[in-house]
DNA sequence: AATGAATGAGTTTTCATTCAT
DNA sequence: TATGAATGAAAACTCATTCAT
């Protein structure tokens, strides 16, 4: 009896195509690589995350590097048209720049749990992991911002520059809005659009 | 008496001693840690990077992460008073912006290696631990933009995000300074400077 | 199908082999505390006593103290139902105590290597590691008691003081007649009937 | 200033003379035995709950085993006239019971302290630890039994096993007393001298 | 004699990878 | 192809003991 249910169990997971099981450790590696970072992720690590046997990873992946590479493929492939669109939409920097925070805040506070353990990490410490989406995201940005440039929707500057400083304002401001009781991703975005368009003297003022 | 002379005389070479090893290991930490990065790394690596004993690295430090933590403070505690005294001085929105970046990329730029580990290619992972001192450190931010604010010299904005904002951007090009060949401070900080004076429309042409 | 039998044959097997580590570890385990006593043993020397590989301790077990309890919980899973049928059956205090004491020494004869590490010359230290098996054998008696009470089998005295009175008398008897050359578990519960009869004049005469 | 005081306390502890030192590094062996067994305690454990210096244990005792010698050897002289007293004194075999007991449980009752963190030790385990101190106590309570039997006081029994069963109870029933609210020592005595007297039926009724 | 840091051998534990089923 | 236990190399950590002061 208990063989059985065993065996059913066994079917069950066996049943999910290939491609489920890539994708699986596919998205354990993500969630194991966002906790912990890449460094200290272990392939025991993924796979316990995983319902999947240890010897199974291998029928995948060769080691965390190559599943690392697929991610950052994958990622790729599934955000470049979105950032292309939202990219050709922006008819001035006013629209690059408010669209780009709001969005970002947006999805910040829509997904605070997500954010959140981050910060619950290790006793006093605060982590902020470059998971290969982020990375794709950062170079993505640049991309835009290259774009962007070439078309004359912005001055000649620094992309690279440029594009670290909008990460740089996001993320952390996005930590001092997530300790506040009340979470407000529009404000978040305006004192981050207020500030790339006019400096500090544009900024708004407290409370108005 | 004499004994009593002799024996200090022992404690000041002893303790010395002591001191010199804490610095040994702090400095192979910051080797290893910017060459192969911080998740990556581990405390074997850390103590072959020496000419101490295995155990000799438990006398000092009971984990790699301790190790990180105190190569921060040391940063923290270094930089922290050149940068009060600086904003301190600031008669000026700008003498207060452009003194803060000038200061924090100079010290960055000379201190290259404590901040390479920062965010290293081989590790996808980036830590960022806020002992005490780095919180301390973003606290008398915040308190000098409170006491500029309530001086007049800043309008009244939200003092927290704002430090948010240049805590950010200082990072974030920092790590984007480190990654280039021609590290160039005044540059980054003019980047900064501009982009908090008068938004990205001020920034500097590039090349210019 | 086919398919399905060979999977569930090689499951057998495997199993099998899992049980067969699992009691090799035991053996192991049993053989180092009993030569140089629970404290002083090491899980390596454990694994040294065993042609297993290091790791595979720990898929069995996460520590020495695991593998104590699991031995401990051998025993009473084994001799808590013979107890408990003898007590059962017991129509008299008489049949009552001198059954118990009888089969728990014959039982501690038998068993002689499981109980020996209780207590070792080379180990002045004596562990007994309550387990869940454990403690349930040692209730296991108490109710038995009670219900002899209740059924007027025992006078109305206080049962948790009878059963530890019992338990302790087995257990250190059992220590001594371990420690003995000509061990003899019949005079052993010979002697701990007597006692619990009658008292210390009803001893039985040395050498009787 | 620092140093000063620091030279200070040194010396407060230097002017303890080399019987004091010797007396704390017992008094801590002692402490550590009882809490984690002879076997599994270290050479820094003693150290460690002493304010000496590890150097300096060496400077009195060359390993653990020397330690536990010693303390047997201490024991053994600081006790044998005492029970050489009260053995002397008990004219039969009733005195020697129930004073043997009536001693142990007001001893137990009033040191409740030191016998409870046994019970605390880890999470679901019990352990029974013979120090030194408690080894010499068997032996000296079996020799008194031998005297008594040779002095006619107590018939010609297995004075081994009758000292077995003794200790037994005494420790078993000592834990039930421990573990309740209303702690009672003479009752405790009355019960465990009133089983070896006259066994169960002699038994107080409960409550009574 | 007292100190306590250094040592490095030894123990504990984890991990990537293999392989029989 | 999936499984998951076995492996043993390597990492993490502890310890008894020494020795310069």
């Amino acid at each position: 009896m208990e063989a059985v249910i065993k065996r059913d169990a066994a079917r069950g997971r066996r049943e999910q195509t290939k491609l489920q099981n890539r994708e699986t450790i596919l998205a354990a590696a993500r969630k194991v690589f966002s906790e912990i970072g890449f460094g200290a992720a272990t392939v025991r690590d993924i796979i316990r995350a995983t319902p999947l046997a240890s010897g199974t990873f291998y029928n995948y992946f060769k080691s965390k590097e190559e599943v690392y590479q697929a991610i950052r493929d994958d990622v790729a492939l599934a955000i470049r048209p979105r950032l292309r669109e939202e990219r050709t939409r922006a008819d001035s920097v006013e629209a690059f720049i408010s669209g780009s925070f709001r969005t970002f805040f947006e999805f910040v506070s829509r997904n605070r749990e997500d954010f959140r353990h981050l910060r619950h990490a290790a006793d006093a410490s605060r982590l902020r992991i470059d998971t290969p989406e982020v990375i794709a995201g950062f170079e993505e940005l640049r991309e835009d911002l290259e774009t962007a440039i070439a078309n004359g929707l912005f001055p000649d500057v620094d992309a690279d520059f440029l594009m670290a400083a909008i990460v740089g304002v996001a993320f952390e401001i996005s930590e001092r809005m997530l300790s506040r009781e009340d979470m407000d991703p529009a404000a978040s975005a305006a004192f981050a659009t207020a500030l790339f368009l006019g400096g500090v003297r544009a900024l708004p003022k407290k409370g108005g």
